[in-house]
DNA sequence: AAATAAAATTAGGTATACCTAATTTTATTT
DNA sequence: AAATAAAATTAGGTATACCTAATTTTATTT
């Protein structure tokens, strides 16, 4: 079994690998994980040995099959424990996140699978990432950003690309949840800023920043 | 905040403080946990730093108001997973206790409370044991066992004393669970063995360490 | 291509929570 | 009370997962 720090390093790896194809280097995941690069690398070492990773300077570090297994089912407790928290227990959306980072290492075979029944197999997660199933296979996963929407076009939020609860509490005070209506009305040519119409009701101006942090269907 | 060798620390002591009113020594906290008696040593000194105990060699250890305060809620977490393994996720009686021992580290202050809630605030876990309220207060606790029983009289099963799966299992076995009336027949004068009938059907013997293991009503 | 900057790595160190072996203290037996 | 056994403690050590500072390697700029 892997260890809680070998468990953060899986899913952060498999994030980076998820979020562009640029290989991944020690820094890369130094930033992810807010350690030093020289922590890093002994780690680095540490799970190659174990064979959760490779690790070749040109190509960065990859998972091997096992860690790629082990870090899939890593996220899909986290997601499922996120909508359980959500769902059940009436949490709020930006609480969630951090309980689930401390959910997701508990570890028993049946776990992640019962509590995806309990769910009833949801497909998405409260921010909109897809829960993988129980075969590893991932729903279709959002990659257009509110920032690539053509001026004068309408979109709907699928997921948040953040889930810091400022960034959350700030969805929240606009009254933007998953599945909420945008409509792009100006982008301001100076700073890539949106002027948006959000529910077709009210109006505001947001940055660059928060329209790449929102990804539509 | 407490580590997570300080939360089994103050659970063991909990359990030895409920369990009689012997002092606690180090060498009792070392076999509950199944450490070195110098590692708990160790730990008795940067707990009693942490003000969590208090520790007098004639008096033995002690939890301070701040300790019992954190245990009982380790405790209660501990038992409403229990509740929620069992009768959301369907997991067996034998299965639970030990994911509950990991998913009653996660913290978060709320967490408790919502559980409970979205449980129906129950009393008893699936071992019968007593779940402390938020106020920390703890419901009835059974403290009447099978060996205590007359002979020829009649009980229910309240609680177990044992969590390990072959203890449950061997229960499972016979069809004893939480509420099954038991009437002891008989007393073996030799070993204190007991002749018992379950649920009005089936008739066994059960030896001195079974009968001390289930607690009645 | 040389100079410079950035990234990766090595060397050596730390806190946590354990351990064994040796010693001291306390309790029990004779 | 002395002898013995048990418990508690101290001294010194380990693996894990971090760290900083120094060095080496690689990439980028001039």
């Amino acid at each position: 079994m892997n260890t809680l720090s070998e468990e953060n390093y899986l899913k952060a790896i498999f994030r980076l690998s998820q979020k562009s194809d640029e290989k991944i280097t020690p820094t890369a995941i130094a930033e992810a994980l807010g350690n030093n690069a020289a922590s890093v690398v002994d780690m680095i070492r540490k799970m190659t040995d174990k064979e959760l990773i490779e690790y070749d300077k040109k190509k960065g570090v990859r998972l091997t099959q096992q860690g790629l297994k082990d870090s899939i089912l890593i996220v899909r407790k986290h997601r499922l424990w996120e909508v359980f928290l959500l769902e059940k227990l009436g949490f709020h959306w930006d609480e969630i996140h951090d309980i689930a980072e401390e959910l997701e290492h508990v570890s028993n075979a049946s776990l992640a699978d019962r509590l995806d029944k309990f769910l009833g197999f949801p497909e998405y997660d409260p921010h909109g990432d897809p829960i993988p199933k129980a075969n590893g296979k991932l729903p279709k996963t959002f990659t257009v950003s509110l920032a690539d929407v053509k001026t004068g076009a309408s979109c709907k939020v699928a997921a948040v690309r953040d889930t810091s609860s400022s960034f959350l509490q700030y969805l929240v005070k606009l009254g933007i949840g998953i599945g909420t209506p945008i409509q792009v009305l100006e982008r301001i040519a100076f700073d890539q800023s949106l002027v948006i119409k959000i529910n077709e009701q009210d109006q505001t101006t947001v940055s660059q920043r928060f329209s790449e942090s929102i990804l539509i269907s």
